[in-house]
RNA sequence: GGUUCGGUAGCUCAGUUGGAUUAGAGCAACGCCCUUCUAAGGCGUGGGUCAAGGGUUCGAAUCCCUUCCGAAUCACCA
């Protein structure tokens, strides 16, 4: 039973009744009926008015007849100018209810051996700090965008490129060695992407520090004030240093690569406890010191195709310019890559290993220009998905006195924020008396899912392209259009159903066709079937909030029903049954939906 | 300066192939509703020149142009 579809397929053979012509779906506009109209859905004419050469009004009309006589959903109809409205029979609606019903993962297409075979690359941290805000919000929205493609039909593979290593890994490196005195994770109980993110902001201090004295002292040498900071910032003995470390790191000098791996293991450690405590996952991880070579080796093929070209100094430089973009530096003098190079190595080393399709790559709007950039460079070394690959392009979160910086210590960090939205979950629950007679495990665990699902839900909701604003000061909502309203509906009905379930009433799956059923029912059972194509919309514009809004709204919309009709107390059976399976498929879909968003939800809170 | 993306209520945000005299939610403010299926809920009140101006047409927050404001980017940083 699909009425949208059926109707939509009905108005295409009323205009070739009415009219003669034939005209293809598309053309045909039906949309939800406001509320302030009578009706589910509503039939725009005016596209048909050139066929039928009639007024919009008498046009409807014509078409109203037709599908009430001929479109068994079609129960009634009324005409508002050139807007048709049509009214679906409540059995329709049932009818509706109950296929649903029998769909336990209503609105998701499964993958094939046959699927389209889609990489997602997200997180993608360096290894010299720990995660913020903003890798948060480019975790959940990777995970919760290979969900959605999966539930589209898609085979997934989650990837992550992790940054480890390059100049700002050998600036932790050596601020531990110089003022570390061997501090450990174990030694100082802190969390190892913490413990190297210290030390990245200590060599920045000394650094900034050494510079602002050089400086000065060239001034009073008489160089320009402008010169002299250039020239300090290069002369500085740390950075010469740190820039020296790098090259015994690409020469493989043993003494520095124990110490970078020593360092690496602490961080992957740290990020593994907080990938986990997010949710998130990954199917094949790479690593840049993997694929840096790599990416030499293609750009050098590149070169002797003639797609690049050397300068004097024997740098290596892609002309971009005919396609209105820069020059565009691929190797340096002294043969070491750059960012580019080491994401061509790795589109290199994936496609080897995946046969993928489709590439998208989860990375802030930032990186705009260099993922333009890289597509056009892929296309021309031979990656057939390179030109169609997709830079799934996030705003930043921003906080109230501007943007996060990790140096400067203005960063929200992830592993206290997820701690404080737990605790602050577990406190509201003790305040509110939700706990009652919960053990200790299930307590924690409510805490938990309902700070995490806040937490997510609060990122998650808001359009992945948009900037969008934390302000530290106020803490998440847990009330309104959050997830823990979501995940409060959804508890709600479990503990209704577990009522029914305790006094023999199972949810059956026999529904009478001629059950009467409210306004309000119809309603909500055609935004639940609305469902399926919120998930598809969602797959093809890459846009897990379509999800997030989809759930509130039903929410709200159930949360009405609920406060205005009676489950349990109802003492017509026919119509008790009904709002049970109603109720059930509400519970059902929100699950579904939020989690595609990788939010759980309580059966209590 | 070039390019890209934004600007909707005091604040945070919906509004997706252009659709209905009255542009929606939440938060914040002020009221009302629990001896009744979980009140993290429901109902109500106030709050807007959809940045500004012009254009396209039956019809524009939505499409086009101009201007203003904001962000990102245009690195031998990743």
């Amino acid at each position: 039973m699909r009425i949208e579809e059926n109707i939509t397929a009905s108005v295409v053979r009323a205009i070739k009744a009415l009219y003669g012509q034939e005209v293809s779906e598309n053309q045909v506009q039906l949309q939800k009926t406001k509320k302030e109209f009578e009706g589910h859905l509503t039939l725009v004419v005016f596209p048909f008015l050139k066929i039928s050469h009639r007024k919009p009004e008498e046009t409807a009309q014509q078409i109203g007849e037709w599908l009430k006589e001929n479109e068994t959903s079609v129960q009634d109809f009324n005409v508002i100018k050139g807007f048709l409205n049509l009214i679906v029979s409540s059995a329709s609606w049932v009818a509706l209810l109950r296929d649903l019903n029998a769909d336990e993962e209503y609105g998701i297409v499964r993958s094939s051996e046959k699927s389209p075979l889609v990489m997602i690359e997200y997180s993608s941290p360096n290894t010299n700090k720990p995660l913020h805000l903003g890798h948060v919000r480019n975790n959940l929205l990777g995970w919760a965008l290979a969900n959605v493609l999966g539930a589209n039909g898609n085979r997934v593979v989650k990837t992550n490129i992790v940054n480890d290593r390059g100049i700002h890994i050998c600036k932790s490196m050596l601020a531990w060695q110089k003022y570390g005195k061997g501090e450990t994770p174990e030694s100082s109980g802190k969390k190892g992407d913490h413990l190297i993110g210290d030390y990245y902001v200590a060599f920045d201090k000394y650094y900034r520090e050494e510079v602002k004295e050089i400086t000065e002292k060239l001034i009073a040498q008489g160089v320009a004030p402008d010169e002299a900071k250039a020239r300090a910032e290069q002369e500085s003995p740390l950075m010469v240093e740190a820039h020296d470390m790098l090259v015994k790191w690409e020469q493989n000098d043993p003494e520095v690569r124990a110490l970078w791996s020593k360092m690496n293991e602490w961080v992957y450690v740290g990020f593994n406890e907080t990938y986990k405590a997010l949710g998130v996952s990954f199917d094949k991880i790479y690593y840049e010191s993997d694929t840096y070579l790599e990416g030499k080796e293609k750009v050098m093929e590149g070169l002797e195709k003639g797609l690049f070209y050397r300068r004097e100094d024997g740098s290596v430089w892609a002309d971009l310019t005919r396609k209105g973009l820069d020059e565009k530096l691929l190797l340096r003098a002294d043969g070491t890559s750059v960012y580019m190079t080491q994401d061509i190595g790795t589109a290199k080393l994936r496609f080897r290993d995946f046969p993928i399709n489709k590439m998208i790559y989860v990375v802030g709007n930032e990186q705009n220009y260099h993922f333009q950039v890289l597509s056009i460079l892929l296309d021309e070394l031979g990656f057939e998905w390179g030109k169609d690959l997709v830079h799934f392009s996030y705003g930043m979160v921003e906080l109230p006195n501007g943007k996060m910086k990790s140096r400067e210590g203005t960063v929200v960090d992830a592993d206290q924020l997820v701690e404080e939205m737990i605790s602050t979950a577990r406190r509201t629950s003790e305040e509110l008396g939700k706990f009652g007679d919960m053990s200790e495990d299930e307590k924690n665990e409510v805490a938990r899912i309902v700070g995490l699902g806040a937490l997510k839900y609060f990122l998650l909701k808001v359009d992945a392209r948009k900037n969008m604003m934390f302000n530290p000061e106020e803490s998440i909502d847990f009330n309104g259009n959050t997830g823990p309203f979501i995940q409060y509906t959804y508890a709600r009905i479990r503990s209704v159903l577990r009522k029914a379930a305790d006094a023999g009433f199972v949810v059956p799956e026999a529904l009478l066709l001629d059950t009467e059923i409210s306004l309000k029912e119809e309603d909500l059972i055609q935004h639940l079937a609305d469902f399926r194509s919120t998930v598809r919309q969602a797959g093809e514009d890459y846009s897990p909030s379509l999800i997030a809004n989809y759930c509130y709204d039903l929410v709200k919309e159930y949360n009405q029903f609920y406060h205005d009709f009676s489950i349990l107390r109802e003492e017509d059976q026919q119509k008790k049954r009904f709002r049970l399976v109603l109720s059930a498929n509400v519970a059902k879909v929100l699950r579904l939906g939020m989690g595609l968003l990788g939010i759980e939800m309580p059966e209590r809170m």
